[in-house]
DNA sequence: GCCGTTTTCGGCCCGACTGTTTTCAGTCG
């Protein structure tokens, strides 16, 4: 069993008691603990294993008895008594926007439906509306959004696509009329891997005026709702937005509540309680009801006693117990990269020549760019012989001498780790080169063992600096290869190999929670564009952004040093 | 059901928006 599949028995549970009525907190915390099982980043089991279930934050006695249960027998005696109390195809009905947990009881109980197509047929022959408290309206919105279910329009976007779509907005916005200042928040400012929708804040006197204009936008396809202070539409791609609009004076407080994580800011709000305040978008209140405004986002955690908090961090994952202890990372920024370790070239399969990949390096001001284009094996990818990369080496130092040294161009290799755990070229063509990152794009579906211990024997070759993007993904296309990172952390630690995060939005690879984990372990990191293009170069804003949310410091990122020492590493490592 | 530099029991964030209502419940983030 998965952590993905562990976690969905325990959000299912969390959905079937909400549905059935019982205390909210008891729903919550099934919740909190899917969430954290999720997130864990290690594998279960492992954790199972070492007896230290109750360690993860929201498992307690009770939730570890079942995780337990279930890691043993592969059930849960628990869900399956709720599931025949209540009907599990409800928990799909809840998809349904509009339909929480008390109109899918009512549905069940007074409509008899169990399923979204009982649901969608109801809506269609006009039964909701014979409900009360439900109108027309709301039967309409019902129906459209289960279309909108079924077209998954509900699907979160990759990274890249929502800065994209977000930068364009932003910049309609701040033309405005009366904008002080339009900023993107949600899951996109805090660099999460997926976007579900947009959320944009934008400091402005005159809120009703702005979203007047927002939502006569050219992108927005129709409103989703409107009110005083925020507004909601789709776009013609199906995109959802929210834009919410402050007075300047509030716009720190603002800016800080529509960033999240709700996990983060139900904590903030805790901690003001304690000190007899009430936090909220519009600042804080006084027990006197006095409000305190926030201008400034900083002005929020000063009330607090904490240090501002960067975004990346804002995921209840211990940053304002950091925070109270003074104990926050000094997070890598982009401008600490020095250089890119993986791109390509149209030697093998990048899309321009080594000379624009240089200039487009050059403009970003690095010191040093890889090229790596793929070895022999990787057919699809017109992988280089070694008659070829000999050659590529030659055409390098030419390239060197015209640019000069403001650049230096590294000569490298994306070596594919074949199905047995060697390398596509021998040892002693590796030997010439001046850096090998190691990667694995075939045979990703071996089971555990055998693909760790594939793994493992790329990383013990003594040839090898980086292994590429490890685990392998594709957000929403390819499962990661099932590895055991703890292994993998521990074996790049001691043969000193760097770990890449792989900063394609597409891969993200290493992700937050295991760039986390291997800096723990004690394991160098490498964040990398893998560029195909010039423009791909970048894409290191978004590895940059997962480093620091997995608590990357500068120090651990091969690429945050200068020239010469990268190449004293490397030298060291030839001996 | 979880959790504790105020607590091992008694708490557990806060407000906007919508639709159906004459004052509010439900949903969402």
């Amino acid at each position: 069993m998965t952590n993905l599949e562990a976690a969905d028995v325990f959000r299912r549970i969390a959905y079937l008691l909400e549905i059935k009525g019982e205390a909210i907190y008891r729903v919550l915390a099934y919740r909190r603990a899917a969430d954290a099982i999720q997130e864990l980043g290690r594998d279960l089991h492992d954790i199972w294993e070492q007896g230290e279930l109750q360690k993860i934050p929201g498992v307690g006695k009770a939730i570890a008895e079942k995780i337990d249960e279930l890691l043993r027998t592969g059930k849960l005696e628990y869900y399956e008594k709720l599931a025949a109390e209540v009907p599990p195809g409800l928990v799909e009905v809840l998809a349904v926007g509009d339909v929480g947990p008390k109109k899918a009881a009512r549905f069940w109980k007074e409509l008899n439906i169990t399923s979204v197509d009982e649901l969608e047929k109801a809506a269609q022959e006009g039964r909701l509306r014979e409900l009360s408290g439900m109108g027309a309206k709301s039967e309409a919105r019902i129906l459209e959004n289960i279309h909108a279910l079924r077209e998954q329009r509900t699907d979160r976007m990759l990274l890249g696509k929502a800065e994209q779509v977000s930068e364009q907005l932003l910049e309609r916005l701040r033309g405005l009329k009366g904008v002080v200042q339009a900023e993107a928040a949600g899951s996109l400012r805090r660099f999460r891997e997926t976007v579900g929708d947009l959320d944009l804040i934008v400091g402005a006197k005159n809120s009703g005026t702005v979203l007047e204009a927002f939502i006569q936008f050219p992108e927005v396809a129709r409103t989703l709702g409107q009110g005083d202070t925020k507004a909601s539409v789709e776009l013609h791609d199906g995109t959802r937005v929210q834009v919410w609009v402050h007075p300047p004076e509030h716009f720190g407080s603002a800016w800080q509540y529509a960033t999240g994580s709700q996990a983060h800011n139900v904590r903030l709000r805790e901690l003001a309680q304690k000190r007899g305040l009430s936090l909220s978008e519009r600042g804080f209140k006084t027990e006197q009801d006095d409000d305190i405004t926030c201008a400034k986002e900083v002005d929020v955690y000063a009330a607090l006693d904490l240090p501002w908090i960067p975004p990346e961090l804002r995921e209840d994952r211990g940053e304002i117990r950091a925070a109270q202890a003074g104990e926050l990372p000094q997070l890598v920024e982009v401008d600490d990269l020095k250089g890119d370790l993986h791109a390509h070239s149209d030697w093998s399969d990048g899309g321009a020549s080594m000379r624009e990949m240089a200039e487009a390096a050059l403009e970003l001001g690095l010191e040093y760019l890889v090229v790596s284009d793929h070895s022999r094996s990787l057919g699809v990818a017109n992988g280089l012989s070694i008659e070829r990369l000999r050659e590529q080496r030659d055409e390098i130092s030419r390239l060197q001498s015209e640019i000069g040294d403001s650049l230096k161009i590294l000569h490298g290799t994306e070596v594919e780790i074949l199905a047995d755990g060697s390398l596509d070229f021998p040892d002693e063509v590796l030997a010439e080169l001046d850096i090998v990152i190691a990667s694995l794009h075939m045979s990703l579906r071996q089971p555990r063992e055998v693909v760790t211990e594939r793994l493992l024997r790329a990383l013990s070759n003594q040839n090898v600096d980086i292994i590429g993007h490890p685990t392998g993904r594709l957000i929403g296309q390819r499962e990661p290869a099932d590895l055991d990172m703890e292994r993998i952390f521990r074996a790049a630690a001691e043969h000193d190999v760097a770990l890449e995060i792989n900063a394609n939005p597409e891969r993200l690879d290493l992700r937050d929670v295991h760039a986390r984990l291997a800096i723990e372990q004690g394991c160098l990191l490498a964040i990398n564009t893998d560029a195909h293009h010039p423009e791909h170069l970048q894409f290191r804003i978004f590895g940059v952004g997962t480093a620091r949310r997995g608590w990357v410091t500068p120090d651990s990122v091969l690429n945050t040093w200068p020239l010469d020492k990268l190449q004293g590493w490397l030298a060291d490592r030839k001996r």
